[in-house]
DNA sequence: CAACTAAATGAACGTCATTCATTTAGTGAC
DNA sequence: GTCACTAAATGAATGACGTTCATTTAGTTG
């Protein structure tokens, strides 16, 4: 029987609204932020292999069971991770300064965040807003500022959702393997296609430091400038 | 003990090159062919979550740790899956035409062949084209088309990946809900949002028939052209 | 104190992918 | 024909894992 004393990094968000009927215990050892934190915790030092149920529990010194008193089940723990990593996303950007820089913060910053949670983007790319709200803020913030750029209203989520769309598959790309595109074998009979992969390698040099200077950076870089461009007309 | 009999639609395809020391026995009742179809007809039925090694296994009138002589994990039989998918995929348009037609009938065909294996997608993005003869394939032959149409060599293989990574992405969202972006009760803390979304949905106006029409489609169509657009000024 | 209830427990389940020692059955060499 | 060799199939076992459920624990209200 182990001492409860553990208290991971618990935010205790136990606000206000919260009156039942009867006895209301005050001892709770488990709630939704806990939880979360924990999972974040887990997934920060195991990755998301290391992310069950029952490690979760173990974290919370608490049996795997008392989970699903909390929690529906682990996708609910997933999407409670991911709204939590929204909050991460840079929206700053959209106070001032143009559309076009504000819209690159943005981006960057988005597939920062979910390249380093990759399991999470068929969750995500799925999930209803109503039951995300750090999701539904940053949605509010990007479409006004669209909307003060001059975007055609009914253009407005066509575009998140292309931009977003972009983002998803470009945050894949950073966990890809360097090698991901060596013929091996088979060079002999892709002439062209070999050709252009030795052309892409060389030609990395990097502006100044070397950041952003990756295979994944220039393609996200490439297709992220074309699509703002390719915005930039149908605005105004 | 079942009689073996199935012969499902396998290809045999035991070509020529295969010479080993000694005993070579012709009655193999498996083979990565076989495999893949097998997988592919039960993706077909049951979907994602029906392709178990058991229900494999039992497909092929086989133990499920048989399968394991030709394969060396699940992973291996989705990699085996999605390379033939690649092979549905749409390349024609580069035997002639324009680069931007070629690049539309590439792209649409392509993200709608992911949108029905959406689970192959955190597979394929990561996976290197050594072992995939047909996604090989695919990137010679749009490599040429990109390298015909005066892609200048270094910038050829960011292109396809861009490109790519917003197929991916644009993959998923066929498969969302209809209400995704159903703001619910918070509808009123996100007027910006709330109000892009509805007119996104009232100028539901299809061009002709009810093609292409979905949400998912506007917003695919609407970023593809962007990128067509943007690269289009990048190349030439 | 008694009634009520949220929450934690621990023992089950069922499903999976995967491993391994063993058996089966073709094939080429002598 | 038989012997050695080997690819391939078997069936039992293993170990995670997510999840369920009857039961217990403990705090609050009237």
């Amino acid at each position: 029987m182990p001492t409860v004393s553990a208290a991971q990094g618990r935010t205790t968000s136990s606000g206000a609204a919260q009156k039942r009927r009867a006895g209301r215990p005050s001892a709770a050892v488990l709630d939704k932020a806990g939880i979360t934190a924990a999972a974040l915790e887990l997934v920060r030092r195991k990755g998301y292999e290391g992310l069950t149920m029952a490690a979760l529990a173990r974290l919370l010194d608490v049996a795997p069971s008392a989970l699903y008193n909390h929690v529906a089940s682990k996708q609910d723990v997933l999407l409670l991770v991911e709204d939590h990593l929204m909050s991460l996303v840079d929206v700053s950007g959209f106070g001032g300064g143009t559309w076009e820089d504000a819209v690159r913060t943005w981006a960057w910053s988005y597939r920062d965040v979910f390249a380093e949670h990759t399991p999470l983007i068929p969750v995500i790319a799925v999930l209803p807003v109503t039951d995300a709200p750090q999701t539904l803020a940053m949605y509010e913030t990007v479409s006004k500022g669209f909307s003060d750029a001059g975007f055609p209203q009914e253009r407005i989520v066509p575009a998140i959702v292309a931009l977003e769309s972009f983002i998803f598959g470009s945050a894949y790309d950073v966990t890809a393997p360097e090698d991901i595109f060596d013929s091996g074998s088979m060079a002999a009979s892709t002439p062209h296609f070999t050709a252009a992969v030795r052309s892409s390698a060389e030609g990395q040099d990097v502006p100044a430091g070397q950041e952003r200077g990756r295979p994944a950076d220039t393609a996200f870089r490439l297709g992220l400038e074309a699509l703002i461009a390719g915005f930039g007309t149908t605005r105004a």
